[in-house]
DNA sequence: CGTTTTATTGAATAGCCTCAATATCGGTGG
DNA sequence: CCACCGATATTGAGGCTATTCAATAAAACG
């Protein structure tokens, strides 16, 4: 039953009703699992192999390279997580992916899931459920970037991440595990990495929450949500309609 | 023979190629079609009436407003655009959607899209690309919003909006007709109005592109792109894997 | 342990914002 | 057709946020 326990499952699960049986067709899904060292690329914007993952251990992140030598980080991707669903469809990817942490990942074929889908619709509607959570992440980002100073970008970034990490059983309200660097919270959030660790102390010194040796601490949740304006419903929106 | 000529057909058509049948499926998708008066909402955050559209006339811009008060946009859409192609399939859509213009939009009938996605896969694999576009222009702009400066920002967004409207026939290297206020612009870059207009003041003096009246003139378009290091191959990736 | 990466802090600066005032445009009704 | 009005655009002054440069400290790694 360990499929039944993936992050994947869990994830899906905690908006989708799956059977048994569209998780035994998950579990088939998977093909060969690959482990990928932390630091080197896993991918290259305008490479053209259509594979996806499911990512099963370990943390990733997509980002873009602007030609100034800047970077910026459009998402991440922790265990339970999709990755490259895109590039199945489409042939080239138009971003590169970095393991942050050793990885370890299911490959998926592409044929193999469009069949999977066309036999179990719950388990399709799961996976259209997950990307469309993906986008709507994506969004949030973008309208974060635009239009909320570094201390709200900070906690509505960490706040997202910790229930995404909750979703999987690797958090609590408490505080989560983290290996992301300053660099990466930095390239996220379109900061620079001094003001993120001038922003991360004033979070601590506020008593809303500690950032420190790869462990994130909610201090105080409910005062962080609020000088966040964190609204998690993007992240739980309903499930696909399922006639 | 109008539809082949609508801009939906047109956009489409320079990046997957169908055959009158295709193009005639098409047609047969459009449900009524409704005007819209510029300003009023066409659609909130948190409504729950899947309904798509696609854009004959006219401009509509989607975005979210922050409890602050301050607003985010997210993209624009231009004719031949899709419209809450996500909210077909998910209960809620989590952006409002404001029109510009007067619009003009002709409803799509969820059901009648997938049936027609079943008969017609090139169909469905056009409408598939054009879906992965829009998401790309999504990701580009959280780019530019995360690492770009103002100066930039702009000249990328209108360049891009140029080459958006160019594959509709609406403009050219020269320029085109463009609707939006400078407040559109603030709320879409990340910047004050009052910023808008001083960087717009900049491109103007060091002739880069001219932007007045509902106008915008590219004044040097290589110039231009080369300041904005504008790379449109995010614009223009293959189309979708056709086996 | 030495070496490299990551974190921390200070000082000076640049970019963008807010506030505020004025000008211009576009439409509307007299 | 003109006078008026609201919306949009323009410009200045001053302030705040986040940046860059630079130097040091602390962890992490082999």
């Amino acid at each position: 039953m360990k499929v039944l326990d993936s992050p994947f499952a869990r994830k899906l699960s905690a908006f989708v009703t799956l059977s048994e049986d569209d998780l035994r067709a998950l579990s088939d899904l998977y093909g060969r699992r690959r482990k990928y060292p932390a630091g080197r690329d896993m991918s290259h914007e305008g490479q053209k192999n259509p594979v996806a993952y499911i990512l099963a251990e370990g943390w990733v992140c997509s980002y873009k390279i602007l030609p100034s030598g800047t970077r910026q980080i459009v998402d991440f991707q922790i265990p339970g997580d999709f990755l490259g669903l895109r590039s199945v469809l489409f042939r080239t990817s138009d971003h590169s992916v970095e393991p942050i942490t050793r990885v370890e990942a299911s490959e998926i074929i592409a044929s193999d899931l469009l069949e999977a889908f066309a036999k179990r619709p719950r388990l399709a509607a799961a996976v259209l459920w997950a990307a469309s959570r993906d986008e709507a992440m994506v969004v949030e980002h973008l309208v974060g970037l635009g239009r909320r100073d570094a201390p709200q970008r900070m906690g509505h970034f960490l706040l997202e991440l910790g229930a995404r990490l909750r979703l999987i059983g690797r958090g609590t309200k408490a505080g989560f595990d983290c290996p992301l660097s300053q660099y990466h919270l930095a390239d996220a959030l379109g900061l620079s990495s001094v003001h993120v660790n001038r922003v991360l102390r004033q979070l601590r010194e506020d008593g809303l929450c500690t950032f420190r040796r790869g462990q994130v601490e909610f201090d105080d949740y409910d005062k962080l949500v609020e000088m966040a304006e964190f609204d998690r419903s993007y992240l739980d929106h309903d499930g696909p309609l399922l006639k």
